[in-house]
DNA sequence: AAATATCTACGACAAATTTCGTAAATGCAA
DNA sequence: TTGCATTTACGAAATTTGTCGTAGATATTT
């Protein structure tokens, strides 16, 4: 049975720049970073180099440069923390979950729309 | 400031017992814990003791064995879970996540229901 | 071509987290 | 009271994660 991976709080950052970029080098994925976060150049590379062996992005070896691109995708990063969080904190919830994000965390009324529409598929109202 | 306190993965685990169970002691905890985890009594011992430095929890020492009560609330650590997976993997849109939620976990009716009776009150707007 | 710059590979250190063994104190039972 | 069990305190090892320096290869500039 396949482990579930986690990528950690630094993968997760690195991660979050490739899925912006689609494909990136470790200095455009450093770069990015240096603008919130002081680290050496070497950092990023390793833990870009850590990455690929447990298979969260692939690279590009044909040139020099190598040219990373996601393998563990947005979509996938979202289900997890979901569910993590789910059965952590919200023990099993759903509509917990729900109410407290529409709660705490004000959205628009477009968001709002965009969730009503949503929720018609469920039926009556 | 206050530099926002986070639970680490094994702090979270024991934070969950203690608010299902109101107060406990570390035996208590450890006997939860070992339902599904294999670990040591001192182990669990020491997490709570530095959990107590922490803050995240508070003790009665009177007796012998200390009673242990969460100070770290369930719903703090919801809506700190809700910004960290906000801000990382949902680029901050509330309703992505709502949508997310209720597509990849299905929710009971009566969930649906709870939810939509909630939104009404966004309705007029 | 020589000097300079950039990149990868890799080992090792550092910091944070988790795990555990042992000792001392306290409570309980024979 | 004496012995046994339980608990706390605490140091230290083990693990995990993040950091960086250095060496060697490859490219770029002069």
């Amino acid at each position: 049975m396949n482990m579930e991976i986690k990528p950690t709080e630094s993968e997760l950052e690195i991660l979050q720049v490739l899925w912006k970029m689609g494909s990136a080098t470790v200095r455009d994925v450093h770069e990015e970073l240096a603008k919130n976060k002081a680290a050496g150049y070497t950092t990023t590379l390793k833990l870009m180099q850590i990455m690929d062996e447990k298979g969260l992005v692939e690279r590009d070896t044909t040139s020099k440069t190598h040219i990373y691109k996601a393998l563990y995708t947005q979509e996938r990063a979202q289900t997890s923390a979901l569910d993590r969080i789910l059965s952590t904190v919200f023990e099993g919830s759903t509509s917990d979950l729900v109410i407290q994000a529409l709660g705490h965390h004000k959205a628009s009324k477009d968001e709002i729309d965009a969730i009503k529409k949503y929720l018609e598929q469920f039926g009556g109202k």
